[in-house]
DNA sequence: TGCGTTGTTTCACC
DNA sequence: CGGTGAAACAACGC
């Protein structure tokens, strides 16, 4: 699940190869990519130079020339992958479709030729990615909608004074709470549970009763997972299983494997609706927490007794 | 075959 | 009104 270390890696990786390059054309397979944009095609890029390459949270920004910039959200499955004039590859994003297999993939849904002999492919096997085309200035203005939070890691990231003035006055779980790109920007489902078992925190505590004093910790554990996942240019996990690269991700899709901090057996619950990996040693439900619920079925109501 | 999967939006409720 | 929980949504593999 592309979350700001892939997003980022993604970024960097059109910053190395793309930059100065035109398009020469391109192939949209799924024009459902586009259903949000207000460009209703690609055709403005054909013979337009990259400029750049941004991040804001999970939305990477590719700028052209004539003010153009292409914004895409990966969501669940996203992968981009550029594949040299000399052959060499770059791939961020969803491991799947295999980084090393042949390009384009069934899933890939967007081809993108430059000028010198360089391919971008984009490819999603859920679909729930989208592209937006506009003038530069508009998906500025949309980005800035959306009202992010600090970034995880980078320039200006976010500080601990922060962290205690988003979790202090919520109730719901701090892994929710931590989820909330409004109150920082880029993590997703792997990095917070990585974050909050490195910090000892269970993932259903309370954000309000998450203790002042392990704020700096839990910032620490934040950047720690964010940096560890762009390390290695993202984590690999395929569909919810982890396949860890130097033990990492440490919980996350790692269900019924030992932990690497204690070696109890990691369990996996839902906080959120989500999908939740921790170490019931490392992370124990503070007193008086009930322990996470099962997701309630559609329609019901929690019974009062 | 229906469930699980995510980020985001929307909506009902208190 | 704002905080909250949860459904809806997008599409597909298992």
């Amino acid at each position: 699940m592309p979350e700001l270390p892939e997003v980022e890696t993604m970024r960097r990786n059109i910053e190395k190869s793309l930059i100065g390059r035109t398009v020469v054309r391109y192939e949209l397979l799924s024009p459902f990519l586009l259903r949000h944009s207000s460009l209703p095609t690609l055709d403005p890029i054909v013979g337009k130079n990259v400029l750049g390459a941004r991040r804001r949270a999970k939305i990477l920004m590719i700028d052209f020339e004539g003010d153009l910039t292409m914004a895409m959200h990966s969501m669940l499955a996203g992968q981009i992958a550029i594949i040299r004039a000399d052959d060499s590859r770059l791939v961020a994003g969803h491991p799947f479709p295999s980084p090393t297999g042949e390009f384009p993939a069934k899933m890939t849904h967007l081809t993108v030729w430059f000028d010198d002999g360089s391919q971008f492919y984009f490819s999603d096997i859920r679909q729930f990615g989208w592209i937006r085309l506009a003038p530069t200035e508009a998906i500025q203005a949309f980005v800035e909608s959306m009202a992010f939070g600090p970034e995880g890691i980078g320039k200006d990231p976010v500080d601990v004074d922060t962290l205690i003035r988003g979790l202090s006055r919520r109730r719901i779980p701090v892994k929710t709470a931590l989820l909330d790109q409004k109150l920082l920007a880029g993590l997703g489902n792997i990095y917070v549970d990585e974050a909050l078992h490195r910090a000892k925190i269970h993932p259903s505590t309370p954000a309000n009763q998450v203790p002042l004093e392990k704020m700096p910790a839990l910032l620490d554990a934040i950047q720690w997972a964010l940096t560890e996942g762009l390390r290695q240019g993202g984590a690999k996990v395929i569909h919810t299983k982890a396949y860890p690269i130097d033990n990492f991700p440490e919980v996350h899709g790692r269900e019924g494997e030992a932990c690497p901090v204690c070696g109890t057996t990691i369990i996996k619950v839902r906080v959120g609706q989500r999908g939740t990996y921790l170490c019931p040693n490392c992370q124990p439900l503070p007193e008086g927490v009930m322990p996470p619920q099962g997701a309630r079925t559609r329609g019901s109501r929690p019974v009062d007794e």
